[in-house]
DNA sequence: GTAAAATAGTTTATATAATAAACCTATTTA
DNA sequence: TAAATAGGTTTATTATATAAACTATTTTAC
């Protein structure tokens, strides 16, 4: 049993990490929330989604609000338990 | 004030905050102890004690221990403030 | 005594990742 | 109706982590 376990990469990472952190507390957000807490850029913001969703992690829905196009964003099950391992994780390289 | 503040890019990577967070415990480590506890391979250990020496957080002593070469790192007061500093932003994206 | 293996690293190459810049399409607003 | 805004996606660039290859010396085995 190996004193530093590796760190989840797709949660060592700054921007899917606040995503992760937004979404677990307020379980459903759209994009513009999402870039605007975080403060990242549209582009960054997307990408990142992307991987999460890939990875099981988040759920993505896009539909229409009036006319305009609206995507929100959950956090899912697997998402949920890994974001806690890596915080058990991380928190025997920080204490 | 947002919410989420940038993480010290330096310190926001998996072999370095290892590194970093066995410093401050012993305030003295050879580099094979190092590369142990790590378990990490000597390359990526040598390129990341070298950053971590740049940027001011540790330093780094060769000296030799009989005939053989001893690398020896201690944490540098700067060192030890940039990590409370880390931690203490991360806290709040994972708390 | 010398070939092979081990020690203690460094340097270089590669693959992945984060991020920003450029782009797209539709919709408002002036 | 031209310009700006909304809500994103795609592509390109830069940086980073990591491993592989290399160097130099020393010890061990034959």
């Amino acid at each position: 049993m190996s004193e530093f376990k590796p760190l989840d990469p797709l949660l060592h990472s700054q921007l899917r990490l606040a995503v992760m952190s937004l979404l677990i507390s307020v379980e459903e957000a759209e994009f513009t929330f999402l870039k605007e807490k975080t403060e990242s850029t549209a582009g960054n913001l997307s990408v990142q989604l992307d991987k999460l969703e890939k990875a099981g992690y988040i759920g993505i829905e896009k539909s229409f609000r009036g006319k305009r196009p609206l995507t929100t964003c959950r956090i899912l099950p697997e998402g949920l338990k890994a974001f806690e391992d890596y915080v058990e994780t991380l928190r025997k390289y920080i204490e």
